[in-house]
DNA sequence: TGTTTTTACGGGGTGCGTAAAGATA
DNA sequence: TATCTTTACGCACCCCGTAAAAACA
């Protein structure tokens, strides 16, 4: 009978592409990761893996393999929730990802849960909206808060559970003292050419759903920005338009608690969901409802 | 993790009921079983075993991981079937079961394929039809042949396929020398009245499948045998027939190859149907398409 | 030369069966 | 007393990490 540890292996494989990866997301030795799939191959009684000595990839069966081990890993998880949830007890080992502009605002109401729960390990990284839906479907992270920039939310399907814990108003954000910032009045198009036509435009690397977002608005009002600097993080952002950098777009939120900086609020409306994403299959596990919890209370529309 | 081996362990004790019965089919030694129970207590974190001295039984949380085992089980099936269809190879150990008047012819087929192939091990028990199908499903056997003296044979579903092998004709069975059995035309339900209600009506223990169809068939025309005789055995029915001990419904193949008998077509007619089941997470499996295949020749309708 | 993968090898853990004991009808 | 279950114990096996080697960029 085909081992569940090895499919487990073989699954995190696939999604990594690598021996040395795998193993580091596993907490094993590449050795032994390297043995376990052989021992794989073994009992599957077929080639797996194409080996290379410099790199190792899935032949066709592997690939169809690890796709069966994608549904007996949801089975055995959706059993091993069950089982927890019956006995309600908050503990074991969650893995949370939130995006960094988030991170400050969660990690302490995850820090008070694990104080309550002395059982309960709360492991918290810093991902990016774009890929943290795969990384929770790989089982990378049991919780992932986003955001998204989009006006419709990804709806579920696939095995993702998709919690929405706010909507939050997108403003365009000026220095105070800026003499357009004083002008009463929402952005409208005419306004937000005028505005963007004139400074430095601040806006994050390509890629970040916020770029894409703020791009688009830009084009479709026509507003051509004299020049533009990327930054990382929606906060730094805020504090180089308080210093009178440039402007930029920024959730209502971040543009209020940053000194200096005064919002104007862009019409139509532009917002950004905040979601955290779990798999269906662990929905009913105490510990990651427990964190799901302690998101939304973070998050939630209530601050 | 859950363990894979501990939760087909779980899965067979909720089919079997006892420990020792568990460890009987499974081949380990009782000891082995109840340490690995008390270990996937432990990995689940909560009891699934109410203990007594006597008897062990599951408890609601058993019962519910059994039930997701079962699903567990089935995925990996599935990749297993896979897998071995995408190889190719006949080989392994398949389990079947027979109804023991089909055995015979049965039998040397599966000798035959089993020397084509010295990979593959054929394990063939007999078994009665009404508790095959729950055994093909508990994973008892992998494939069984039973037979079907309802007019339509089950469908499809939870799990089970159907392959329909063939139909065959019942007949009442008379001694030859019998006055009656040389009258031309076929037992309507006069007749049937007046032959059944002159012999021992000789008929299969209760709880068969035949023994209900000739009930129901006796019953519809009000034929009321002077006395039953129950015997456990088609072959032995039909040798009391022809010692005239009696007259019995019998397929109209065995009354054939039953020197002395002869057989009357009863109208309407009656018919059993001669069935194979497989789990569907195993229809690809070479190894047991070959079994099946093997069934088809010996017992399909070109016999 | 650095990275990725595989093989050799040793130690620790796990799981099995045997044997014995406990419990119950 | 016979059956079912559990515990004690020892042995074999398996699995992982370390270390080293091989292959390739």
């Amino acid at each position: 009978m085909l081992d569940l540890r090895r499919l487990e292996i073989l699954h995190r494989f696939s999604a990594r592409g690598t021996i040395t990866a795998t193993a580091a997301d596993l907490g094993y030795s590449p050795s032994a990761v390297s043995q376990q799939l052989a021992a794989l191959e073994r009992e599957a009684g077929i080639a797996l893996i194409e080996r290379t000595a410099r790199r190792a990839s899935l032949t066709d069966a592997g690939r169809e393999l690890a796709e069966h081990a994608a549904r007996i890993l949801d089975a055995v998880e959706s059993a091993e929730s069950r089982m927890r949830a019956r006995v309600g007890a908050i503990g074991g080992r969650v893995t949370v990802s939130c995006i960094p502009a988030l991170a400050p605002a969660l990690a302490p109401h995850l820090a008070e849960l694990q104080r309550g729960h002395p059982e309960l390990t709360v492991v918290a990284h810093e991902t990016g909206s774009t890929t943290a839906a795969a990384a929770v479907l790989d089982r990378r992270y049991d919780l992932a808060v986003i955001d998204d920039w989009s006006a419709h939310p990804p709806a579920e399907g696939t095995g993702l559970s998709v919690h929405r814990l706010r909507r939050e108003d997108i403003v365009l954000a000026l220095p105070s003292g800026h003499p357009l910032a004083e002008q009463p009045g929402p952005a409208n198009a005419a306004r937000l050419r005028q505005i963007v036509g004139d400074r430095t435009w601040l806006c994050a690397p390509a890629g970040q759903l916020s770029r894409a977002a703020g791009d688009q608005r830009l084009t479709s009002v026509g507003a051509v920005p004299p020049r533009r600097w990327e930054f990382e993080g929606l906060h730094v952002l805020a504090a180089l338009v308080a210093a009178g950098a440039g402007v930029a777009f920024l959730p209502a939120g971040i543009a209020r608690e940053q000194a200096g900086v005064t919002g104007l609020r862009p019409v139509p409306r532009m917002q950004r969901t905040i979601l955290a994403l779990t798999r269906t299959t662990t929905r009913e596990d105490p510990a990651i409802a427990a964190c799901l919890q302690a998101a939304k209370q973070a998050l939630g529309s209530g601050h």
